[in-house]
DNA sequence: CACGATAATGGCACCGGGTGCCGAATGGAA
DNA sequence: TTCCATTCGGCACCCGGTGCCATTATCGTG
C-alpha cells in the first residue's frame, strides 16, 4: 500500500558521538535476504543481528520489532501520499482522486518491483506479519479518511470517512493478493478495477 | 462481526478418562473479568490460570493463545452466518442480503450486550488484539466472499468476491468503532448506513 | 473390587521476541 | 587532552507459547 524506502536519508545534524554501526536500510536488505532463503519464522533476530555484525540489543534500536523490518520507511511514503492528495484538483470526484493516488503510490519501476513483490508476499502470507500489518494499515486508512473528510466537509474521525478508509484499504489489499497469486495482470490494473467497483457499489454483475 | 458463544456445548460422547477441570466458557468469563479490571496486557496467562485453579500448561489446551480467549467460539457463529446466507432469497440483491446477514448476526439482546461491548472494545483498541483479529477476520471475509461468488457466478477466490469481502469487513469494523465511540446510535443502524453507502459507492455526498 | 484403557492435568525445560539497565566504546568539539 | 554526546552490546528479566512426560482421575469391564 505504499513504497517503503530503504534509507532514512535524513542527514540529521550530527554533532558528536559514536557513529552508527549500520543503517536501517542495510538491516532491511540483510533481513529480507534471510527471509527469502530461510523463511520469516525460521529467521531469528539473532540471525539478522549476526549477519549485520551487531548485537541483538542494537537491532532493536534500529527497528522496534522484527516485523517492522519488512515495512522499511513506510511513514515517509504515507507523507508523500498525503501531500499528493492535498494537491489534487477539486474538480476530480474524490473517489477518483483516491483511486489515482493509490495507483500512483503503488507503481514501481521494474528494478525494484521484484523486491517489492517479495516484501508484499511476506506481509500478506506470513501470519505474524499479516497480523502486525493491521497496525500499519491504520495509518494508511487515516490518510484516506482525512482526505475524504475534507472533501465531504466532515471530520477525519466521522463515520463516513472511516468507512471509506476501510473500504479503500480492502480494495487495495485484495488487489495485492490477486497480484501475488497471478502476476500476469499488472497491479495497477487490479487496483483500477477494484476501486472502480468500489465507487460503483459492485452493481451490474448479477444476472439470471 | 459475530456473536461468540460461551460454551462449546457439543456433548461429545465421553467414553472414559479424567473429567476436564474447567471449560472454555468458564475461562472466558474469568479472563474477561480480569481484562476488565486489570487490563489485557497487564493480565498474564498465569493470572487467568490461577483464577481458574488450573496450571498454565492446561490453559493452552483450552485456548491456543491468550488472544483467542476474547473470541470465544467464533467459528460456530460463522457457520450460522454461512447457513443464513445459503438460505437467503435469490430475488434479494446480493449486497442487500449481505447487509441483512451482517446486521442479523450483530444484533444482541440487552442482557449480553454489555459484555459484547466490552469484548469488542478489547478487540478494537488493544494493539495485540487488533493485530491478532486479522486472522479471525479472514474467516469472516471468506464467508462473505463465498456467498458473493455464488451470486456472481464466480469462484470464492476470484478477484471481485474478495474485494467485496474486504469491503464488507471494513464497513463492519468501521461501524463497530463508531458504536464504541458513541453508544447513542445503535450498532444496527450504523451497520445499515455503512452497508448502504458501500452498495451505493459513497456517491451523493460531495457538493459545493 | 480390581484392573486396564482413556483422557485430562500440570510441571519442567526450552525457545524466541522484546525491554530496562548500565558500563564500555567511539568520535567531535572546546 | 578533556569533556560530552551518542551508540553499542552484554546481562538479566518478563511473557507467550510448545514439546515432553509422568501423574491423576474416571469409566467400563472382568
Amino acid at each position: 500500500m505504499g513504497r517503503p524506502l530503504a534509507e532514512t536519508s535524513s542527514p540529521d545534524v550530527r554533532r558528536s558521538g559514536r557513529k552508527p554501526s549500520t543503517s536501517r536500510g542495510e538491516l532491511e536488505r540483510l533481513a529480507l535476504e534471510l527471509f527469502a532463503t530461510r523463511g520469516f519464522d525460521e529467521t531469528a533476530v539473532d540471525d539478522i543481528a549476526a549477519a549485520a555484525g551487531i548485537g541483538r540489543r542494537t537491532f532493536f534500536r534500529y527497528y522496534p520489532s522484527k516485523n517492522d523490518v519488512v515495512w522499511g520507511d513506510f511513514d515517509r511514503e504515507l507523507d508523500r501520499m498525503r501531500e499528493w492528495l492535498n494537491t489534487s484538483h477539486d474538480e476530480l470526484p474524490f473517489m477518483d482522486a483516491i483511486r489515482g493516488a493509490v495507483i500512483a503510490f503503488n507503481t514501481y519501476d521494474p528494478a525494484t518491483l521484484a523486491s517489492h513483490r517479495h516484501r508484499m508476499s511476506l506481509i500478506l502470507t506470513v501470519p505474524a506479519l499479516q497480523a502486525h500489518s493491521t497496525l500499519r494499515y491504520a495509518e494508511w486508512r487515516a490518510v484516506i479518511a482525512e482526505f475524504a473528510a475534507r472533501r465531504l466537509g466532515q471530520r477525519p474521525g466521522d463515520f463516513l470517512p472511516c468507512v471509506i478508509g476501510y473500504a479503500a484499504l480492502g480494495a487495495a489489499i485484495a488487489s495485492y493478493e490477486q497480484w501475488l497469486l497471478d502476476a500476469h495482470t499488472p497491479l495497477g490494473a487490479l487496483l483500477d478495477t477494484a476501486f472502480r467497483e468500489l465507487a460503483a457499489g459492485f452493481c451490474g454483475h448479477e444476472g439470471p
